[in-house]
DNA sequence: CTGTTAGCGCTTTCAC
DNA sequence: GTGAAAGCGCTAACAG
C-alpha cells in the first residue's frame, strides 16, 4: 500500500520506516534518537516496529553530516610495541567500545607529519581525541582537529587543553629512596627517548631524586624502552657496576638484566635492578624486576570520565599517583 | 569582491573554493579527485591555487555519504593481550595508513554480539574488514559489513570471501619431526581456546603430527593462551613429565618452563619444550624458547595487497608457510 | 506534539 | 570541458 516500497537491494532509510510507519521522516529521526524528544507514545511505538520489520540501521554518515560529530574517538600513538602498551590499550579499547564509540588507532611512527594522517580522514570529525604520542603540543593538535576535544596524555598539555597525566615523580622517589634504604650508593640510569616531554620528566625525576638521597648517578644511556636497547645499554654499564641500574621501561631492565647475566651479574647479589611500568602481561618469572607502575584503571577510567563529559572534565586535569612496587631485583 | 565570503570560524567548503576560482562547484570536485577526471589544466590549477590559499579540506563525511564508501578498514580482533599481537598490529597499522586509510579497531571480547559494535557505527560503511577474530563465519561477516570487503584471517572463509591462512601444519610438522628426532617418545600438549577454528586446526596438526611420528600425546590441557595458563597447565603435567612439551603459544610455554622449573626441571636437560608463535618482541634470553614462526611481513603484505585491489584478489586466497624455529628448549 | 523545509558538503549525471 | 541540478540520508529549525 506504500506509494513507493523501500528499494530492494538497498538499505531502507529514515524515509522508508516513516512510510511504513505512516509518520513524517523527522518523527522517525526523534523517535530513534537516544535522547529524549518530543514524539507522542503511540508514534513511537509504531516507529520502533516499523524500523525493526524492515531492519532499520541508521547511517552514521549521514548522521554525521548533519550534526557535524561521530561516535569516533582517534587514539593517537607513536607505536604499538611496548609491553605495558598491551596493559593499557586493550582495556581502553573495551572502555571507549563501552561508550558506543569506536576506536581509530593513529600510529604516527617517528613522522613528524602528523598533518598527513588527519587532513582529509575521518579524524577530523571524531568526537575526541586521545594523544599518547608527543608529537605535537596542545595548541597544535586543536588545530589539526576538527574538534576541541582533545585530550592530552603526553604530558604536552597547556591551559586551554584537558590532561592526564601519570605523576611518576611520586613513584621515582619512593623507589629511589628504596634503593638507598638498601645500600645504594651509585646507580646507572637507562633512558629511552629524552625527546618526549614525559621522558624527560622520568629523567629529571631520577635525577633529582638520587641527588635528594645521595646516590651518585654514574652514567645515563639512552635507548628506546625496547629489550634489545637494553642489553646495549648494559654494554656501557659492565665496565664499572654501579650498585643499581635505574631503567626507565620493564623492557629494558631485562635486556640489562640478560646482558649483566652473561658476564654472571646477577640481581639482587650483584646489583639491584628496577624497571618502570610494572607491566602485568610481562611479570615473567624470569624477570621479577622491581618497578614503578599505577592503576591502569584509575586512568581508564579517568579517560572515560572525559569522553562521557568532555566540557564537564576537571579544568584542572587529572593526575594519577605511581608507587613503587617491590619484587625480587630491588 | 566575493558574492558570499568564506564564512569566518567555519572550515571552507568546495563552494568557497569554487566561488574563489571562478568555477563551478563540480568543477572543483574534479580538479582534486585523485583520479584523473576531465578538468582543463589552467581551471584545474586555478583550483589548486584557491584551495591552498583557502586551507581548503575535504569532508570525508560528505564525501563518504555521496560515495557510500569511507577510507577506513574495521580490524576485528578479539583482544589485544598477547606478545604475537604487537608483532603483528604494529607494522599492520603501518601498512594500513601507508594506503592512506585508517584503522578503526574492534575489540570482539568473549561477546558473541558482534552485531552491536557494527551496527548504527561507522564499521558498516568500511572500505574493507579484516576479521582476525572468530567470532563469526565469512557469511555472517558479509551480512553484517555494508561492504563485501571482507578479508577472513581466521579461518572462516567460505567459497566467496577472500581469505589469507597461516598454513600452520608445515610448521607443525616439521616441529614434531625434529622433536622425535631428539629422541622424544611421549609429549603433552598445551592448547589455546579450543573453540576458534584456527586453534581446532592447530591441535589436529599437532595429533597428525605426533600419531605419524608415533610420539604418544599424553595430555591435551586447555589454556587461553596466556603466561598464567601455562603456569596452571603445567601443574597437569608436572605429575607425569612427558618428553616433550608443546604449547600452541609462546606465552604457555613461557608459564610451563617457569612453573616447571619451581621443580627443577628445566629444559632442555629434563625434557623439551616448544612453543608457537615466535615472537619477536619476547625471545627474551631467559627464555629462549623453540617455536613455530612464519615471515609476518609477508602476511601484512599479503593483507595490503587485499586492500589496494580485493577485487582482484587471489579466489584461491593466500597461504603463508610456517616453519620450525630451533631455539634454546628444544 | 507534528510535519514541512532547508540544509550538512560532496559527487555525479546530464545536458550544453 | 563545463556547470546546473539532483541527490546521498539525516537532523534542526520553524511554523502549525
Amino acid at each position: 500500500m506504500t506509494a513507493k516500497p523501500p528499494r530492494e537491494g538497498k538499505r531502507p532509510t529514515i524515509a522508508d520506516v516513516a512510510r511504513a510507519a505512516g509518520v513524517a521522516p523527522a518523527i522517525v529521526s526523534r523517535a530513534l534518537s537516544p535522547s529524549r524528544r518530543p514524539v507522542s507514545l503511540e508514534k513511537k511505538e509504531r516507529v520502533l516496529k516499523a524500523a525493526a520489520e524492515l531492519g532499520y540501521h541508521q547511517n552514521p554518515l549521514a548522521r554525521g553530516l548533519a550534526t557535524k560529530s561521530i561516535d569516533l574517538v582517534a587514539v593517537i600513538i607513536n607505536y604499538l610495541s611496548d609491553l605495558s602498551d598491551l596493559d593499557l590499550f586493550d582495556p581502553l579499547l573495551d572502555a571507549i567500545q563501552s561508550l558506543g564509540k569506536q576506536a581509530i588507532l593513529i600510529r604516527v611512527g617517528r613522522t613528524k607529519r602528523i598533518d598527513d594522517f588527519l587532513r582529509n580522514s575521518l579524524s577530523y570529525h571524531v568526537h575526541a581525541a586521545l594523544v599518547f604520542s608527543d608529537f605535537a603540543d596542545a595548541g597544535e593538535v586543536r588545530a589539526l582537529f576538527h574538534s576541541d576535544n582533545v585530550l592530552m596524555l603526553n604530558g604536552r598539555s597547556d591551559a586551554e587543553s584537558a590532561r592526564i597525566r601519570v605523576d611518576e615523580e611520586s613513584g621515582i622517589g619512593e623507589l629511589v629512596r628504596h634503593a638507598r634504604g638498601r645500600g645504594v650508593g651509585s646507580a646507572a640510569l637507562v633512558t629511552g627517548r629524552a625527546s618526549s616531554l614525559v621522558e624527560e620528566a622520568r629523567i629529571g625525576a631520577y635525577r633529582r631524586a638520587c641527588a635528594a638521597v645521595g646516590i651518585r648517578l654514574l652514567s645515563e644511556t639512552g635507548g628506546d624502552y625496547s629489550y634489545g636497547s637494553g642489553i646495549k645499554a648494559a654494554a656501557t654499564i659492565a665496565a664499572a657496576l654501579p650498585d643499581a641500574v635505574f631503567c626507565t621501561s620493564d623492557s629494558m631492565a631485562m635486556g640489562v638484566m640478560d646482558a649483566l647475566g652473561r658476564e654472571n651479574r646477577r640481581p639482587p647479589a650483584d646489583y639491584l635492578l628496577y624497571g618502570f611500568d610494572a607491566v602485568e602481561k610481562g611479570n615473567f618469572a624470569a624477570y621479577d624486576i622491581s618497578s614503578v607502575g599505577f592503576d591502569r584503571s584509575a586512568l581508564v577510567a579517568g579517560i572515560l570520565a572525559y569522553l562521557r563529559a568532555p566540557e564537564e572534565f576537571s579544568a584542572a586535569g587529572l593526575d594519577i599517583p605511581t608507587r613503587f612496587i617491590a619484587r625480587g631485583t630491588g
